[in-house]
DNA sequence: CTTGCATACATAAGAAACTTATGTGTATTT
DNA sequence: AAATACACATAAGTTTCTTATGTATGCAAG
């Protein structure tokens, strides 16, 4: 795991990118993707993951259904059209992000 | 500017980085640094500055020499022995959470 | 059959790390 | 003379997470 302080700001973008890639998906789905896709090293707490989800939706950047499996319920989120520009928008900007600290990491001999 | 909450996280490791690549320096000439090599992009503001070295400091990672310019006082800040070593870990802690984070913005085709 | 773990949601209190605002004072430029 | 840059510092407020807690179902193991 990472130092927990790293993910913070980066947590709503990876979960708006795993409804982008993957489409309608259930909070408890999408912790178990990131998790398996980053091997381990991210694991979004509960905490952190509903109140996310529930902000998203109130902005209307996705939208949700319920769906009961046997007596359990399921709560399935998806991306709305403002959302796909949020997550575009949002994904263009922590890229740029990453190349600038990569660039702070590894900095080029100057001239 | 990027989005104030994505540089959380990554501010100390940042400075730590600057302090090695260039050795001693005081606050105002890192903030400015930075910015330079940011292209403009990172920001450092002053009440995330200065909590951060006076906390780097008190945890050792840092000593500090004042010095008088003119009249004008700098505050110096140099790694210690330890902070060299804290810089490297930090360093390829946020290397390899780059690198995790580029997999989530870019996924590979699976087989 | 009951204990434990995984699944699946949710919220509240607390901590960390910023932003924004404010304050002090020097130096340089317009 | 006024504005901007340099150079430090701290306090109040906000965001965003962690940690803790709560509810409930489904399944596997002993």
């Amino acid at each position: 795991m990472y130092s927990k302080n790293l993910i913070k700001g980066t947590l709503q973008t990876i979960i708006l990118k795993q409804l982008e890639e993957n489409g309608r998906m259930y909070g408890y789905e999408i912790t178990q993707k990131v998790k398996e896709i980053s091997d381990g090293k991210i694991e979004i707490t509960e905490g952190a993951l509903y109140p996310t989800l529930h902000k998203l939706e109130a902005e209307g950047v996705v939208t949700t259904e319920k769906e009961f499996i046997g007596k359990r319920v399921r709560k399935y989120y998806t991306l709305t059209p403002s959302g796909n520009k949020v997550t575009s928008e949002k994904s263009i900007e922590l890229a740029d992000f990453i190349a600038t600290i990569s660039q702070i990491l590894q900095p080029k001999p100057s001239a």
